[in-house]
RNA sequence: GGCCCGUUCGUCUAGCGGUUAGGACGCGGCCCUUUCACGGCUGAAACACGGGUUCGAUUCCCGUACGGGUCACCA
């Protein structure tokens, strides 16, 4: 069975790039009738927070992607222990005592010989009593797992193809810092493995990582799960941003973001699909396929992303929305206001053009007279709006926007809105009359 | 700087040696509508650059430029 899973960090809310990756697991799962887990990445104790757990799972129900199965990092210390004990006696983790400020150092120099910042290694060369020296000035080690660097790595990637690394090209990972607690290398290997993994599929900033973390599936004696990395999100100007991280599954739902844009977006934005204002996932999960995945980063433009949003409130049935409209407002009014929407939250402000009150602007004496008229004539029927207007214009002769113009603007305040043919039943004969007297009045 | 990846209409992309270079979104025009919106039709719009290879390159090779990623005691 295919598994996948989503293994955020709690360090702060889902954002867009997040989001995809969450759901383009949940969609590989979904589409092969497997399961798709959550893995809070809680090794960082300093960083992750706890409102920020909660807030993962809520976003994610929000999201209509619920995962089948939850585990935490922070409550898995043991198998992390178990698998460093493992891999301490393949001798594939060494101790390592250079300071952060030492490694720090040795970088800017390679780098400014225009050498890659590879580790060198040097805490393989101490003696046993230079390692005993160490610690009897109290300095304990941290652990480094040791790269194989005997024959190339490679695997055959989802989205990328062939995949080959040098090992020597890589820097033999912490993995455990001196007080014991982990880095995200090893628990992710050994979760994985645990959690029955079959897939995993993440940004393409993991694509070394998964060189060194394959070398980690054979050491501790299991085959690795099929990787895949798709291209990262950039934001209009390219570049992944600050900005791009700033957009979070609460800044959409307060900018009346529906959660099926944000899903019909994000499933489709840089595959050869064309994005579509799908509202039912399983729509989605259809056309999902990792073949259609481009290689190339996406621009990811939350214009597009209010489009799409729009399309589907275009397109929601009156019982989807009901507990969401204003009081008051039955299936004809959504109906009317609908057209006109760009978020269900709109639909309160047109509603105002029924309920009222309504500013009207000032009116010419011309155009008093003639509401005056309209007040008369005005009589109710299936189609008050057809009736008024064509009276009208049959008594004034006037037509067009002379027509129209003024009885929009006396019955609503505004020039422009919903059809008024629809408008009118709504607003009711009483208020209408009303409404057409007053402005007859200056 | 090393190593990976990429560059086709404004955007997401199809293309896998010979195509009028296709689609979707956006944009323009027209129609519908006694407003805006919705909807329908239609139009403009692209192969980063330079060398090869080839009868023929968007497609294959090399180089340049540009963009992205990575090289953390972050994930």
């Amino acid at each position: 069975m295919t598994v996948t899973r989503f293994a955020p960090s709690p360090t702060g809310r889902l954002h867009v790039g997040n989001i995809r990756t969450a759901l383009h697991n949940w969609m590989l799962a979904k589409n092969a009738g497997g399961r798709f887990l959550l893995r809070i990445d809680d090794t960082d104790a300093q960083r992750s927070k706890e409102e920020y757990v909660e807030a993962i799972r809520e976003d994610l129900a929000w999201l209509g992607i619920s995962p089948d199965g939850e585990e935490r990092q922070s409550q898995r210390m043991a198998l992390y222990d178990k698998a460093f004990e493992t891999l301490k006696a393949a001798g594939r983790v060494y101790p390592a005592y250079e300071t952060a400020q030492e490694l720090e150092l040795k970088r800017k120099v390679l780098l400014g010989r225009g050498l890659p910042p590879i580790y060198d290694r040097g805490a393989l060369e101490l003696s046993d009593r230079q390692r005993a020296a160490k610690e009897a000035e109290g300095i304990a080690p941290h652990w480094r797992f040791k790269l194989d660097h005997g024959s190339p790595i490679t695997w055959e990637d989802g989205v990328r193809g062939t995949q080959k690394f040098d090992p020597a090209q890589l820097s033999d990972p912490v993995i455990r810092r001196a007080d014991g607690s982990w880095l995200y290398m090893l628990p992710s290997a050994v979760d994985d493995i645990d959690m029955g993994v079959t897939s995993v599929l993440r940004g393409e900033d993991h694509v070394s990582n998964t060189a060194v973390q394959i070398q980690m599936f054979e050491a501790l004696g299991s085959g690795p799960p099929a990787f895949a990395h798709e291209a990262l999100l950039v934001g209009r100007e390219g570049k992944l941003s600050k900005r791009l991280g700033s957009l979070g599954c609460d800044a959409f739902r307060e900018k009346g973001i529906e959660p099926q844009a944000i899903i019909a977006l994000l499933a489709r934005l840089g595959t050869s699909l064309p994005v579509e204002p799908i509202g039912q996932i399983e729509a989605l999960l259809e056309t999902f396929d990792l073949a259609t995945f481009g290689r190339a980063p996406a621009k990811f433009d939350d214009a597009e992303l209010e489009r799409v949003n729009t399309a589907l409130v275009h397109q929601m049935p009156y019982a989807e929305v009901a507990d969401r409209l204003p009081e008051g407002m039955d299936e004809a009014g959504w109906h009317a206001v609908q057209p006109n929407l760009a978020t269900i939250a709109e639909a309160a402000e047109w509603w105002r053009l029924v309920t009222g009150p309504v500013e009207q602007p000032e009116f010419s004496e011309e155009d008093c007279a003639y509401l005056s008229e309209a007040a008369q004539s005005l009589a109710w029927s299936d189609d008050p709006w057809g009736a008024l207007t064509s009276a009208l214009k049959e008594k004034t002769g006037r037509k067009g926007k002379q027509l129209f113009l003024p009885l929009r603007q006396a019955l609503t305040g505004m020039n422009h809105g919903p059809d008024m043919g629809e408008l009118l039943p709504l607003i009711g004969e009483e208020t209408a009359r009303a409404r057409l007297k007053t402005a007859s009045q200056g």
